[in-house]
DNA sequence: TTACTTACTGAAAGCGGTTTCATGATTTGG
DNA sequence: CCAAATCATGAAACCGCTTTCAGTAAGTAA
């Protein structure tokens, strides 16, 4: 049934009333071709009596674009996953284009939009943060025909928008290390979920710290790293056990802001003192870690929404045929959860 | 250009493989009509050979349906309405329809959704987040003839979902009021921004606030009303001079988290410990509330998403012809930011 | 004046579905 | 066993726009 009762004016009625072709009202409406003053004039007064607007589903499908961009995100809930949808934001109700987003709490969440989002009748073209892709995804993408931006991963043959998170890990264990500290714990998420919150960017970011450890002449203790779920809770139990070691670390850096919180609670639960007992630097600079005074790395999160963005739109522009990858800078804020340690080693 | 490159299959592709109408085929992908056992595998078998699927755009067009739901949101980076949308999202994602948000930072942007997003070949129906709307809104809303959703917002003419504001203010102070204080002060977004953050709910707040001092026989005192926008640094500057007075309160209610951890802040600079000589409560409870201790009011901020959202569902289904009304209640979580003043007046 | 452009414009053909309508094949039942 | 109701199905119309194509009128060159 058809019937979607009072549909306003369509073109044809303007046409219609204006005494023209539709074809006409359509060319004035896209400036698609020159028309005659008067005509146009007709055509203008026309739509304004009849309070005319183009109905967005026609031109959709007369054109065969969708004028949507899709995000896929995971856990958009996450204060860093904000940030970025806001840069996305930011450029996106600017342009022609809605954009809408896919939220992925679960693997099987993930295999279903990686299938049925990247589809030309579906997304005109589709933004993949902080979510590995495989190669057979790439695969997939690349048969359904739809541009794909990738930020905060990478792939080949994708273009992307990357934090350097292996400087981001060095720079932060430089910083403990330049205070004098050497028994330096990492905290990640579990490494071998792909899903983990933050799956490549903490490999990288322990490279980075491996990095850093190696120049400074320290070995890489195992027993240090730490991993666990990306909450604070969990992270707390997690550090609670390892701060309670007799060998405990005297500084502590964390793959996310987070996970600092939940390895502070764990300090102050054990009656240690930050930072004077222990050092803490976390990632990602989110809201709070101001006000807790939190040592961290802070990424150009909206930023990187905000370029993922426009490369969408310079690739569904034309321009931008080759896949293009671009890295953003991290920095330091030095607050005060790091000092040099009590009992150096 | 109608070139769509390398467009899938069509329905008719589909028909012409099977040897059937292509009526047929629609029959069989909706159900719509009863089809045959031996027709129905055929064109399955047809369907699954070609890896079709059905184009959503053409499918909008012919049924005079968008699919699409936009929610209109302030702010969409706070922490309480990324909770609400995670509730829409939660009931969305397993709909027939896709959501898309509109970010709402500046009064232009918002008369500019308010009127360009509620038509029918735009949404099938908006949700509108904690905005308030002025009747000649909801004139424009009717004209269009798009079911509107209001959540943290009323009006007498549509369906909403609200939390008790003004019961959670009375709540809050009633706190305070048990333990002792009496000088209690109560900070909120501006009152006559109706873009605050929390335009209707700071001023129910505020009604629960008096009610309750009023209850307890503590006269109203404007000076202990503060308010500024809404953010810590802000909240912190101000409640420095409001907490320097001689005659200080010994107690804050803020209207939200954010502006009590301003407000601890500001304590912290002067030297005053929370609670023993400032009780602080917030509202929200936050991720980060739990963490720093806060005492605060609870809200159903992820139930008040999934509401709205299967309220608009109803009314889409046609369930739910009168505006209905749902109010959500809150609870107060106590931590340790709230004691006995020390010196009770 | 005639032939040849050039500038506009309307009719019609899609885009890819859904639904109405008419028809032929089957049942049903009296 | 024949009329009537039922079922399954294909052809065609339609949703509202864009674009091609062909044709008319006006302008230009020879």
């Amino acid at each position: 049934m058809s019937k979607s009762a009072s549909n306003g004016p369509t073109i044809r009625d303007v046409a219609k009333r204006a005494n023209v072709g539709l074809a006409t009202v359509s060319r004035v409406l896209n400036g698609s071709a020159p028309v005659a003053e008067d005509t146009r004039n007709k055509v203008l007064q026309s739509i304004s009596e009849l309070n005319y607007t183009p109905s967005p589903t026609a031109r959709k499908l007369s054109l065969g674009k969708t004028f949507v961009i899709s995000i896929i995100i995971p856990f958009f809930t996450r204060p860093s996953f904000i940030e970025r949808l806001r840069g996305i934001d930011s450029v996106m109700a600017n342009s022609d284009y809605d954009f809408i987003v896919f939220n992925v709490e679960t693997m099987e969440k993930r295999d279903q939009y990686f299938s049925t989002v990247p589809r030309p009748d579906r997304s005109d073209g589709v933004i993949i943060v902080s979510l590995p892709t495989k190669d057979e995804d790439i695969e997939l993408f690349r048969n359904k025909r739809v541009p794909v931006v990738l930020i905060d991963t990478q792939h080949p043959a994708l273009t992307s928008v990357i934090e350097d998170s292996v400087k981001g890990g060095d720079d932060a264990t430089e910083h403990l290390i330049a205070l004098g500290h050497r028994r330096i714990a990492y905290v990640s998420d579990i490494l071998h979920d792909p899903l983990a919150h933050n799956y490549t960017a903490s490999r990288n970011r322990l490279m980075g710290y491996r990095q850093s450890l190696d120049r400074a002449g320290v070995a890489f203790n195992p027993d240090y790293h730490c991993f666990c779920h990306h909450d604070r809770p969990t992270t707390r139990a997690m550090m609670r056990d390892v701060l309670a070691r007799p060998e405990r670390p005297t500084a502590v850096f964390c793959a996310s802001d987070t996970q600092a919180l939940g390895t502070m609670e764990a300090a102050r639960d054990l009656g240690l003192r930050v930072p004077e007992d222990l050092s803490v630097v976390g990632y990602d600079d989110i809201e709070i870690a101001e006000y807790v005074g939190l040592t961290t790395m802070r990424q150009a999160l909206f930023e990187s929404g905000k370029r993922g963005a426009e490369l969408m739109l310079q690739h569904l522009g034309g321009q931008l045929a080759v896949p293009h990858v671009e890295c953003l800078s991290t920095n330091l804020v030095i607050r005060n959860t790091t000092c040099p340690p009590q009992d150096p080693t």
